[in-house]
DNA sequence: CTGTTAGCGCCTTCAT
DNA sequence: ATGAAGGCGCTAACAG
């Protein structure tokens, strides 16, 4: 029942080696030899053991999905694109998830379960310390980021500042200046990159209209609708003159509108809400929002790792664009 | 930088077979061998490499996980559990996605992928059809479904039934007697086996009970928040005498009170709706509900294959119960 | 308890 | 264009 290579051979009346070529689309074969090797590998249900393989040629077909969560909305949509991505190119995706510990912010990363079972990583959604980059470096793999970037290394992800100053944009074209922003805790890891950059662009747009931008109008709890929930408060208990409220992320802008409804006010009466990613419920919900495709975001992070691989040349950096997308959270402020 | 076997073996004076029995942990190595061993291993950086013990061995240590989507909740819970379960264990999680095709409702899985290539294999959450069960058994390796079982292999996944049970129980608790229920499209892969059998399960209890059943108390349009939304005004159009609502998702739950919302009806003081799942929005929204706990699922199934491995032996079915969570969303009628 | 010796199944020069 | 043969790095009998 498990037929080898040799099998397939003596078959076909010709050499491992030819069997070996003929399969793998090598040149230097006759193509009627190279059909009759397919069809009577095909007959025999012959497929290649990766094992065998992997250790004759040094290249195993496989990539390492390296990821704090895969339950969170925008990790599960980035491993689920580039998984997709990887099998149409023939290749396997290695998931490998890895503890994040607050408090003292650690990673615990054992780049020596991937030694020599892939071919290059993806490193999703979280800022690596120095050291632990330098750990994967080591294994001498090429590396591909999706999301916070590091120096030196491809990366694929969301222009930050763009999506702010949409978001300001939007928000400042239907009268509003007093904007708050909601962020995630500085030392919460799911907000760092993203979180940070956000905060800066808004800072920027907001500078650059010459709206304030003071401490009362920025508030960091969790990056989740608890943590906006309870920023929105903060928000609004410091500076009840705010009008509108951008939020980093759509879980923290439902918080936001659920602190509103807590307070007696009326999204988007009295105060406009918005946020960045595109969650599906925000969409039934009415959440205007700054749409973005992390599926293609992994899909494109996999395709250049393979690029890589092959030792073509890829871009240090693919910015993705978001979206405005205006649902019923944004509106005119009251006078 | 790459050391093998045999420099670890010449760096402690001993043979590769030492090496590789002291580091595997087997038995017949002398303590201080085997501790000389894992030092020298661990200054040279040696890892064995995967290729050659699984060629050598004939085991992966590696295990696919099949599955249709990574970004739904279920799966992504379930994904994550099962992956961190194994890590554990020493085992790689090869994540696996197939695309499912409705109409004509088919799977594209091309079992040959993971040909000597795993150790074991974890279905989640997809009724697969005779052929596609056969064309993995004849792969040859354990199988465990997580979520819609197979006769003939270990399950694991929520008593649906019971679910149903529990939250009739609940809202005729409260007094209701026209309880409505909410499903997917039977031929919603999503839908297909949780969604048959908590309808059953809520058809089973209704009449347990003595209450209607009717079909213009069941409404199956998608298993999301707009099938919830749709179905919730499907049914309030057939029986305005409706004063519960069952949802076999909370999302679907979610769409059903926002359904009610649409119709000026008042949740939970003209309409009560319990959902099942437990997904994060449902606890900031007020939703009551069924609460299941998806990676535990995936941790047990991914700790059951691991004994089949072994030959140990793991019952048929591994059943888990859902907790109810109150929170507003459902109430007595109101008179 | 430890070493020796064959493979595991395929890829890859090097000939032809 | 094809074949022969030597590894790839490790494990598993079998000796000792």
């Amino acid at each position: 029942m498990a037929h080898g290579i040799v099998d397939v051979a003596r078959a076909a009346g010709v050499s491992t080696a030819t069997v070996s070529r003929a399969l793998r689309g090598l040149p230097n074969v006759t193509e009627s030899t190279r059909e009759r090797v397919r069809r009577v590998a095909e007959e025999l249900g012959y497929v290649a053991s990766p094992s065998a393989s992997s250790l004759a040629s040094g290249q195993t077909r496989t990539i390492g999905l390296l990821t704090p969560w895969v339950s969170q909305w925008f990790f599960a949509h980035v491993l689920e694109g580039a998984e997709r991505a990887l099998r149409a190119e023939g290749f396997n995706a290695l998931l490998h998830t890895f503890e994040v510990a607050h408090r003292p912010r650690r990673v615990e990363l054992d780049p020596g379960t991937l030694r020599r079972r892939v071919d290059g990583v993806l490193v999703v959604g979280l800022p690596l310390e120095r050291a632990e980059i330098a750990g994967l470096d080591a294994l001498g793999y090429p590396l591909v980021f999706v999301g916070p970037g590091t120096p030196g290394h491809a990366v694929v992800g969301l222009d930050d500042e763009d999506v702010a100053e949409q978001a300001v944009a939007h928000l400042t074209g239907l009268g509003h200046r007093v904007i708050g922003h909601i962020s995630g805790e500085p030392d919460d890891v799911l907000a760092w990159s993203p979180g940070v950059r956000r905060e800066r662009g808004w800072r920027a747009s907001m500078r650059r209209r010459g709206l304030p931008t003071d401490p009362g109008l920025t508030a960091h709890e969790g990056f989740d609708v608890a943590g906006g929930r309870a920023s929105v408060h903060r928000l609004l208990d410091a500076r009840p003159d705010i009008t509108a409220v951008f939020a980093a992320s759509d879980e923290m802008a439902l918080g936001a509108v659920l602190g509103c409804r807590d307070r007696g006010l009326r999204v988007p009466e009295d105060v406009s809400v918005i946020g960045v990613d595109g969650i599906e419920i925000g969409e039934h919900l009415g959440l205007t929002t700054l749409v973005q495709d992390p599926g293609d975001q992994g899909a494109t992070a996999a395709t250049m790792l393979l690029e890589l691989i092959t030792g073509a040349p890829v871009p240090s950096e693919v910015v993705f664009e978001a979206t405005l997308v205006e649902r019923g959270s944004t509106a005119p402020p009251r006078d």
